[in-house]
DNA sequence: AGAAAATCGTACCCTATAGTACGGTTATGG
DNA sequence: CCATAACCGTACTATAGGGTACGATTTTCT
C-alpha cells in the first residue's frame, strides 16, 4: 500500500509535523483560547492560507496536536517498568522514572491543557486516557499478577495494586508541580519516590533488599 | 471595629457577592480566556461601568472569584474527619466523604480551572493549596499521629501517611472524572473508597472491624 | 431637603482574532 | 517543458472583547 514517497508527499508530511510542533508549543503554553492561529502562522513563517490548507480550523488543529502529543507521551511511558534483581528495586526504579516523566515541564503542560479543555472537548480526555494512563496501568497490573503468583508480594487484585502505585506516584509532588507550588528537583523526586515505594511495599508485603 | 452596617455598605457587599457568583459560574464553565466580561455584565443586568467599579480588571475579578471559591471549598473540607468507634470505620468514612466532595461537579470544575491557569497565574495554585489540600493534610496527619501513639496503626511519619491516603483518594476516580471519562456515581465512589481504604489499611496495619 | 455616592444606558475606542480572497511565485510530476 | 498543485504576501472582512466616557437617574447619608 505504501507507495514510493515522492517529494510532494514528503514535504507535505514534514510541513505538517512542523505545524504540529509550533502549534503544540503555542497550545501548551497558552491554552486553547489564548493561543492564536495568527501567531502560530507567524512563527511558522509562511502565509496564513497555508496553515488553513493543512488544518481547516483551529479546533481541528488542536485535535491533531493533542493526538500527536499524547502519542509521543505514550511512547515515553512504555519502557518505565524495567525488572531488576528484586521486586523492591524494581518498584523504586519504576517510581523514580514515572515521577520524573510526569513532572517534566512538557508533561505538566500537557496535563494542564487536557484538564482544562476536557470539559469542552469530551473526546479529549478519552484519547489521552487510552494512550497514557491505561496502558501504563495494564503493564503494571500484568507485572504484579506475575509477582503475586510467584509469591513475591501479597496476593490481591493486581489491577487495584497497579492503580494504588500509580496514585501514590501522581498524588503528591506531581499535583503540587501542576499547581505551580513545587519544582521537580532531583531531591524532591527522590523523596517522593521513596515515600510512594515505601507505602506500597508495606501494603503488599514486599521485602526490602538489605532487609530494612 | 465593626460599624453599624449601613445600607450603603450592605448593598455594596450584596452586589459584590452577586458579581462573584455570576463570574464564578462563567469562569468555571468557560475558563479564564473564554469567559467574557461583557457576558458577565449582561447576565448581571446592570451596566458595564458598575462591574468595572467593583473590579477594575478581568484579572482582579478572576482573582477575587478564586479567592472566594477556594474559601468555600475549604469550609467543606474541614469536617470530613469524623472519628468513629474504630479506626477502620473512620478511614472508610473519611475516604467516602472526601472522594464524594472532590468528585462533585463544582469541585471538578474548580480543579480544572486552577490546573489550567496555574501556569500563567502563579499565585493561584498557592492560594488554593494553602486553603484546601494543606489543611486537610494537616488534620489527617495530626489524627494519625494520635492513632500511632495509641498503637492503633503502624508507627511511621504521620505526614507521609496523610499524603498517602490523600493520594489514594485522588488518584483514581477523581482523575478520571477530571478527564471526563468517568461519572462520580455512588457505586463508583463506593468502590474507590474501599480500594483506597484497603490499601491504606494494609500499609499501616489497621485491623478491620469484624476481623476480615 | 440637599449633597454625595453609586448605578444606569449607551455609545464608543482600540486591539486582537478566526477565517477569506486573490493574484503572483515556486516547486513537483509527467 | 508545461500543467498543476502547493505556497507566499498581503490585504481584507467580520466579530468580539476589554475597557472608557459621560450625562441622566436613583439611592443613601446627614
Amino acid at each position: 500500500m505504501e507507495k514510493a514517497p515522492g517529494k510532494r508527499e514528503a514535504r507535505k508530511e514534514e510541513r505538517r509535523l512542523a505545524i504540529l510542533d509550533v502549534a503544540k508549543r503555542a497550545f501548551l503554553e497558552s491554552g486553547y483560547s489564548a493561543a492564536s492561529m495568527s501567531a502560530i502562522s507567524a512563527e511558522l513563517g509562511g502565509s496564513k492560507g497555508t496553515l488553513w490548507n493543512y488544518f481547516p480550523s483551529k479546533e481541528e488543529l488542536f485535535a491533531a496536536v493533542l493526538e500527536h502529543a499524547t502519542a509521543a507521551y505514550r511512547q515515553q511511558l512504555n519502557d518505565l517498568l524495567a525488572p531488576s534483581a528484586d521486586l523492591w528495586t524494581t518498584v523504586v526504579t519504576f517510581c523514580r522514572s514515572f515521577i520524573t516523566k510526569i513532572t517534566s515541564p512538557e508533561a505538566v503542560r500537557l496535563h494542564r491543557l487536557i484538564a482544562a479543555e476536557a470539559g469542552r472537548f469530551p473526546e479529549l480526555g478519552e484519547i489521552f486516557y487510552r494512550r497514557a494512563p491505561e496502558p501504563t496501568l495494564r503493564i503494571l497490573a500484568e507485572f504484579f499478577a506475575g509477582q503475586m503468583a510467584a509469591g513475591h508480594m501479597r496476593a490481591d487484585d493486581p489491577a487495584v495494586a497497579a492503580r494504588a502505585l500509580a496514585c501514590l506516584c501522581m498524588g503528591g509532588l506531581h499535583q503540587r508541580v501542576i499547581w505551580g507550588i513545587a519544582e521537580p528537583t532531583v531531591d524532591a523526586v527522590e523523596s517522593e519516590t521513596h515515600a510512594a515505594a515505601d507505602v506500597f511495599a508495606h501494603a503488599y508485603d514486599i521485602g526490602r533488599a538489605g532487609g530494612a
